[in-house]
DNA sequence: CGCTGGATTGACTCGGATCAAGTCGAGTGG
DNA sequence: CCACTCGACTTGATCCGAGTCAATCCAGCG
């Protein structure tokens, strides 16, 4: 059984078995959680940093109004933010999409890991770079992309993301409703649903309930004008 | 002569007489900088953090259409990614607004003042939170919000962050020119001075060829919507 | 004193939202 | 096993916010 969060951490720098270990030892026990969870919300005093070992979730912010805008996903080997505990409360709320699994590592244990070993430490700060550059682009496309390009470059994210820390399927799917997306992209789920017909009628994606197919990656990373840079997939050798 | 570095460091966390001193010492020496000067370019190699000691500058990204889209405001005291040096190139691009100094620390000396002055280091990451919750504030703005509020949320945004760290003035001015303002929201020119002209008659807002001056700032707040809990102003006591 | 780049304003267009009516699939309880 | 229900998806008609295009103004500056 392989943990994606080493796995993900491992992408970044060459870890030591001692790290490897220490690692396995703090993401031991995960605890299952059911679709549509609150993992913490907006208001709430920050607990122990959570990292998600299976399953999807998602940031999200509900305004006055009542509509709400999601900001990232987390995928298995994703944590919330290393830092979260020096927080007097949280800014955001994080709810699972799907069925998972979760480990939780208490501030003290993380403190202690990112003190005695510089790998994990090194590993984790790239990491939050990544969610950084992440959350960056995501402006990007919500500012100057058209809704076309905009939905084509959210799947194809996902899809990098995923298929990163996870086996490389052919055809890979996304647990994500058109709701979602839309809250996700800040577009109603009628006009998401038009840009998906648009793909899937060049054969690009496919739709079932609730979630989508990548067909043909290519095609899809040319529609977006995806560059895939701010992932930050490479970090830089030892200097 | 005051350090805007270190004071909006001293508002996360208490500093000791040694932190102080250890920062002044980091960041005594600053290098002049002209408005329009980038600090450093898409695609670079990443060098040693900087840290903005006067004026203001922009994150930002040129799309493949010549588009740009500006992503972040970096305004006294702030500092890019501490652990910038860990990428192996930047993402996007920072270039200065108006004219400015900038004080640059090397990334051992970053290291070693993160491992000896565990109250930098806390402060550091606080206001990396804080970083990373404005960029999600700024998502949903774009997302979720009108352009009416869009344009007043981010002018009491720079309000609040700017009056923070300095002096406390009646009527703010807001050195960003109305392109600069459209790049940043995902506008055009012409509909943000719409937009503006709308402020303005209400006496909200007064402007000036570069720049924007808030006249009333609750009503500002008012017409945005704006909860400034995201920027995390107070950080969580020590437990 | 003319040049340049921001600011301003009006006329027109269009992308995406809104409104409205379905369809369809997966649970759920009888 | 079937009827019901609920939530996601689909599609069409219409509307409006914001973009586009274009002309002009204006301040600072070489």
């Amino acid at each position: 059984m392989q943990n994606r969060f080493i796995d993900k951490l491992s992408h970044y720098v060459d870890l030591s078995a001692d790290e490897v270990a220490a690692l396995t030892r703090a993401t031991a026990v995960g605890r299952k959680v059911v679709a549509k969870t609150d993992l913490i919300r907006e208001g709430d005093r920050p607990g122990p940093v959570f990292i998600m070992l299976d399953g999807w979730a998602m940031r999200y912010k509900i305004l006055p109004n009542g509509s709400r805008q999601i900001m990232a996903f987390l995928m298995p080997g994703d944590a919330c933010d290393l830092h979260i505990g020096l927080l007097a409360e949280m800014d955001h709320s994080i709810q699972t999409i799907t069925s998972g699994r979760v480990a939780t590592i208490s501030r003290t244990e993380m403190d202690e890991m990112l003190d005695q070993h510089r790998g994990i430490a090194r590993a984790m700060y790239v990491a939050q770079l990544a969610d950084e550059g992440t959350l960056r682009a995501w402006i990007v496309s919500m500012g100057r992309r058209s809704s076309l390009e905009r939905v084509a470059h959210l799947i194809c994210e996902l899809f990098v993301r995923a298929r990163w820390s996870d086996v490389a399927e052919a055809a890979f799917e996304v647990p994500i409703s058109q709701i979602i997306l839309a809250d996700a992209l800040g577009m109603t789920p009628v006009h998401i649903n038009r840009m998906l017909r648009h793909l899937r009628t060049r054969d690009i994606i496919s739709m079932r309930r609730g979630s989508i197919s990548i067909m043909n990656p290519s095609a899809l990373a040319s529609v977006a004008g995806f560059d895939e840079n701010y992932l930050h997939r490479r970090a830089r050798l030892p200097a």
